[in-house]
DNA sequence: GCTATATCTTACCGGGCGGTAAGATATAGG
DNA sequence: CCTATATCTTACCGCCCGGTAAGATATAGC
């Protein structure tokens, strides 16, 4: 069961007592739910595995959940809390429009190596209802706007290059969305290094520029972080 | 092969008689499976589902296929075919490492607006048994290593700027990739002007290459790259 | 026409899983 | 202790769906 020594205490242990702090068990049944539905996918986790996982049985999340469906739309909320979070400080610093695409970048690429934040992309928006669809789609359009808006105002402020901001979000919005579907905790990749180079990647491109052609006019590249 | 959406007579067609060529049928299961996969999913696609788009029943389907899960590992394949096509012309061509990869985009970005393309990165693996699975993995590997190479070669013939191979392909295929994520064949952008853009972006980047001073005078024309 | 064969349909089975009913059990408060 | 209450378990239902059995039907070749 344990699958890497280095992980965090067992969520079940929540439901060691009986009497113990019921938001503390809730959480930990989003916990372990969001870790097997990266694992197994939420179609093919069934509410037995959740509940084995946390030494209960199945009839006893219906104590804090009403459906399964209701156990996807949190961990949603939560990640899409996440993104939130980190997206807001990033609108309201100073910089042009590229320093901010770069933000984004790095701090969005960092949320996408959580889990909760990974099953925001990652997890089949079909399984949701169309009313918690709705709730889903709309914040994603959000942070969408957000990051076609930081494109544009790049090119008004000069730092980014003429282009179809829509395509030019959907294509950084995918490299970063991509992530959570190859990151692996345990894997040799740090979150950091991903979202430094992401950043750098993303908004310089991978061709080397030419000094010559350069003017040093402009103070320093851009930098994440 | 007709761009427009509307096109495209029904494959149900195919089975209007009996006698008609097997193949031809196999290819029209495929087709609608492929459809119904990406509208709903594998996983909530029935037998019915495919069966019923055909004007057919479900135990027909088994004259064609073993088993559903044959009918996913077909889609996959055809898929991966269309990828290998485009990726051998590509890797034998002559070029920068920078001009392979930006023709390793435009090539791949558009299998992803093709439909057995999208299945191959927008369908759950896990509803592969481990058999199956291994083969995907095999390919989808490949393509990762094909790419790899050519930032590597890039960056030794000096067109790309030194970075880690493996975290900027996975950038650069994470944005592709997450194209079969969004992309609607009955949608405004054309695979065409995707695939271009996209090759753009992330060979170049977003930053505007030569930094001439003027931030808002219209540049008056050019810029054209 | 008649027959052989591939093709397709009707009817059905069984397992998996979400969800529920009803009863057991632990704990806080008196 | 005793009781009230929240918490958890055992047992079960019903639906969906992949897969199969067995029989019907269309077509080619004679």
């Amino acid at each position: 069961m344990p699958k890497s020594a280095l992980a965090q205490q067992p969520h079940w242990k929540a439901f060691a007592s009986r009497r113990r702090d019921p938001t503390t068990k809730r959480e930990a049944v989003l916990k372990t739910a969001a870790e097997l539905f990266l694992e197994k996918s939420y179609g093919r986790t069934s509410l037995d595995d959740i509940a084995e996982r946390l030494n209960i049985t199945k009839p006893a999340l219906y104590h804090y959940f009403h459906k399964k469906e209701e156990i996807l739309l949190e961990c949603y909320r939560w990640g899409t809390g996440l993104i939130e979070e980190s997206l807001t400080e990033i609108a309201g610093s100073a910089g042009t429009g590229l320093e901010k695409v770069a933000a984004f970048v790095y701090s969005y690429a960092n949320v996408m190596t959580v889990n909760f934040g990974r099953c925001v992309m990652r997890l089949d928006e079909g399984d949701l209802s169309t009313q918690a669809l709705e709730e889903v789609r709309t914040y994603k359009r959000k942070i969408d706007r957000r990051l076609r808006s930081f494109i544009q105002e790049g090119i008004r402020d000069g730092s980014i290059a003429p282009c179809d901001p829509k395509i030019a979000a959907f294509s950084i919005a995918g490299a970063v969305n991509w992530i959570c579907m190859w990151y692996e905790p345990a894997g040799p990749l740090t979150a950091e290094e991903i979202a430094s180079q992401f950043a750098r990647t993303l908004t310089q491109g991978l061709a080397r520029r030419k000094p010559d052609s350069l003017r040093r006019a402009a103070p320093a590249g851009p930098s994440a972080d």
